[in-house]
DNA sequence: TGCGTAGGTTCGTTGACTGAACCTAGGAGT
DNA sequence: ACTCCTAGGTTCAGTCAACGAACCTACGCA
């Protein structure tokens, strides 16, 4: 965003607080595709089709702020992958919640992507819950397209949600 | 947001349809203050300590959206004020799992705000699912300040929002 | 020697956000 | 009649983040 990232005059409020870290551009849709299990920088930007100077910068603030942790996979040659924390799993609901909303109210109810419960199959409601088992962790939700996918895209994040997977396993073996 | 608000790669993803509709600095801001009954211009202006104009043109996006809805509740001299439509009400699971991640992960567990079932005076989970009655509308959500808000603030919102009220119930008589 | 890949950094350009000033139109006070 | 005040804006110059293309480093491979 610019000209200041953060909200000065509502430092008592969680939501705004909260805004000043997930609120800027890309940020959440980074976050997405993390659950998507997408872990490395390159399927990132391939993906998200971003600026890389924005991409390195919203890495290291997520990293920063603790919903992100960058690991490095393989020495020589040094890899790196970035693997969502605790924080950054929680924020599973957020994503549902505006998924859900948009779905609704912006997507026209075409449904492009669906989300099941991995154990019981059933569709979820609200992103992440399950009608039969209750609030459902982001690691048993499975993903797969739905029938008004648009299918064309051959990054191979988007050629791996081409079929049905769960979140946070990793795009890549 | 910075050199184009939509993500023209990500066409077929609900979640960055959405933010591109949600996902502009302020605009969260404005449909949370909507929600704590805030409807007319000024007010909105004085609570968030936004400019004058990044407030019209976003209260004008959000009414072309759809989420407001812009209506003229005086003649001589002309006054107008913003409400939450269908769709804008909708919004208030995205708000509180905003605010349920933020009060946990960023304000450190420290209660600014407490949200309570009015009917049975339970206090909500998730910011809007009662323990004992499941999924709240935000009609039914009261608020009033935590143990740790900060109650220095003297515009009108802040002085309104002092006392327990409900969602939506405007600051103003 | 040259090519490819992963994960960046640098840099000039564009344009959204900022804050202050200004505008319109009707009351209200003196 | 003149001035001030309120509500709801618009205009404008300056700043700084986002953009995207080019460049960089370090290693592996043929």
């Amino acid at each position: 965003m610019a000209l200041g990232k953060d909200y000065d005059g509502q430092r008592d409020c969680a939501m705004a607080r909260g805004l000043e870290l997930i609120g800027e551009r890309w940020t959440m849709l980074i976050v997405r595709d993390a659950f998507y299990g997408v872990r490395r920088y390159s399927d990132f930007l391939a993906h998200l089709e971003m600026p890389r100077a924005v991409l390195a910068e919203r890495l290291s603030a997520l990293t920063a702020a603790g919903i992100l942790t960058k690991r490095r996979y393989q020495e020589s040659p040094a890899r790196e992958e970035y693997l969502l924390t605790d924080a950054g799993l929680a924020l599973w609901p957020v994503l549902a919640s505006i998924g859900t909303w948009s779905a609704r109210y912006v997507m026209g109810g075409k449904v492009h992507r669906l989300y099941t419960h991995a154990d019981c199959g059933e569709r979820l409601v609200g992103g992440s819950v399950c009608p039969l088992c209750g609030v459902v962790d982001p690691a048993e939700v499975e993903l797969r397209p739905g029938p008004d996918a648009d299918l064309e895209r051959e990054d191979p994040v988007s050629v791996a949600l081409r079929e049905p997977k769960r979140l946070l396993v990793p795009i890549r073996a």
